[in-house]
Order: structure tokens, then C-alpha cells, then sequence
DNA sequence: GTGCTTGCAAACGTTTTGCAGACTC
DNA sequence: GAGTCTGCAAAACGTTTGCAAGCAC
């Protein structure tokens, strides 16, 4: 399973850096691999249950954030529910409509003459973190 | 007062849509007009409490989403805290540093190039409303 | 008088935390 | 064996809501 590959030099960081690699954190780590873009805290949850009852939420969330540290994901905040998870190696922006919620993704590429702007006029270097561009999509638009 | 002035109009446009005026809501308003750039809800309230002690929080927060819809004051999430809340009329953007939570302003005309290439490419009209843009400001880049 | 607005208290949804036991290394 | 990680329950946080009384119009 090409997930589980994907698993082990990430599982490898993390006892470098004095984690301890147990079931529910290979479960969670690989069920995460296997999804495409977000996922919030609460539907990774659901996924590594259909696996592992026992894994807690709680659980999801403390190595969410270990993940995070070792710069493995990244989480941004779409809008005003809960935050969606992704790996930081899928580094994107995101465009949310505020009329209908719908999320669509842009290529980090999109930002480059504005991080430079950034970074020359006020020192302020962007980053794809927590990241979200709000405004209206087509549809919305169209109907004022 | 300069305040007192400027929420006249406001409290019009309120009335205008089979609002009341009371009491509470003048204050708020006027306390809202008195503050320059951001506040989050609590500090508001804490700020009318001072004048009008049972001010309750929830009645701020039902005001302030009225003046939202009134087109009157916009809220932002900056990050992880609690939102903060802006007049309309003064649009611009946020720069937050992830490293140390410092917020800088900068005016929309920033933001142009952008606004022009998202319309262009995705047909999705950039709003300054919700907007944050995280990165790492200048002292904090300095350190890794 | 109609019906919008208020203070209060209690609920909400998301996320964090304190704890004692279980586990990895 | 030392120290990390777990499930659980409960708290924390910012915000929203249901209610009966109060007030603007």
C-alpha cells in the first residue's frame, strides 16, 4: 500500500525527534495519507474509527498538532467552522465564497507577486499557513 | 462630539429597516465609533460597560451582526483568538505574523494585482471582508 | 398595542486539558 | 524502567440561542 510507504519516513522523524510510534498514531498518519485535501479533526476522526474504535478525538487533535510541529500539515481556517487539515507538502491558497461556502483551491504560484510586494514594501514574509481568501465566487456574484 | 455626529446617520439607516433604537444600542455604536482600528466583541463591551454597566456581551454581539448587515462594520478572523470587528468604510487588510501575533495594516491598493488575476483566472471577486494573510513578520523571520 | 430588543442563563461547536493507566523504546 | 502517549471526562473558548420582561414606535 503505497500509503504506508508514504507513512514511514514521517513515523521515522517523529522517533528522531523522541516520539513514540503506537497503532493509533500509524493509523491516524495513513489514514491521512490517504486523503485528498482537508479533512477537519472531527471527519479524520471518523475515518481512523471505521478502522480503530478506541481512537479518541483527543487523540487526533494532540498529534494533529505534533504533525504541525514536524511540518508534516499544516491547518488553516476556511472560514467559521471547524479548521481542515492538509498536508504542508500540498502547499495551496484557498478561495471561499462568502454567499455559498464553496471552497476552491489555487496554486501557490497565484501569490508570487504578491508575497514579493510583501516582502519588499513591508518585510513581511508570506506563507501558505492558515491562509484563506475570502469574496465571492462566479455564482455569487451574478446574483447581487 | 464627533461620535455622536457620525452615528446619527447610522442610527437612521437602522430605523429606516423597522430597527429600534435604544438605549444599549447608542451606546454601542458610539462606543464602536470611538475606538480607531480593531476590537474584539469582549474589549467592546468591557468599553460600553464602562459607561452603561448592563450592557450584556450577547446583546454586542447581536448589535454588531445588525451592523454587519447594515454594511456598517465588518469582522475578521485574525487568528486563532476571537474575532475582531472594524468599521466598513475603513477597508484594508491584515498581515499577522504567526510567530509573534503582531498585526499590521495595509491599504487595499496592495491587494489590486490580485484582485485583478483572481477575477481574470477564477472569476472570483476578492472582498477585504474576513480577510488575514499570515506570514512572518520581519523580526521573526530574522530568527529561525 | 405591536413586535422588536433586552438581560439572563444556558447551550452550542470546536478545541484543549488533567488525570491515571497503558504503552513504546 | 523512564518517559511518552492514551482514553476518558470535563473544562475552556468564543459565540449563539430561548425565554419572559421591557421598551420603542
Amino acid at each position: 500500500m503505497l500509503v504506508r510507504e508514504k507513512a514511514e519516513p514521517i513515523l521515522a522523524l517523529l522517533r528522531a525527534r523522541g516520539g513514540r510510534v503506537t497503532t493509533s498514531r500509524r493509523a491516524i498518519l495513513e489514514t491521512l495519507l490517504g486523503v485528498a485535501g482537508h479533512v477537519t479533526a472531527e471527519a479524520l476522526t471518523a475515518r481512523v474509527q471505521a478502522v480503530q474504535p478506541d481512537v479518541h478525538e483527543s487523540t487526533v487533535y494532540r498529534f494533529l498538532d505534533e504533525l504541525e510541529r514536524l511540518g508534516v500539515v499544516d491547518h488553516v481556517h476556511l472560514g467559521h467552522g471547524p479548521a481542515v487539515y492538509h498536508l504542508a507538502a500540498d502547499a495551496h491558497h484557498h478561495l471561499v465564497c462568502d454567499g455559498c461556502g464553496a471552497v476552491e483551491e489555487v496554486p501557490d504560484e497565484v501569490f508570487a507577486d504578491l508575497r514579493g510586494r510583501l516582502q519588499a514594501e513591508f518585510g513581511f514574509a508570506l506563507q501558505p499557513r492558515h491562509f484563506a481568501v475570502t469574496g465571492h465566487c462566479r455564482a455569487c456574484a451574478m446574483r447581487p
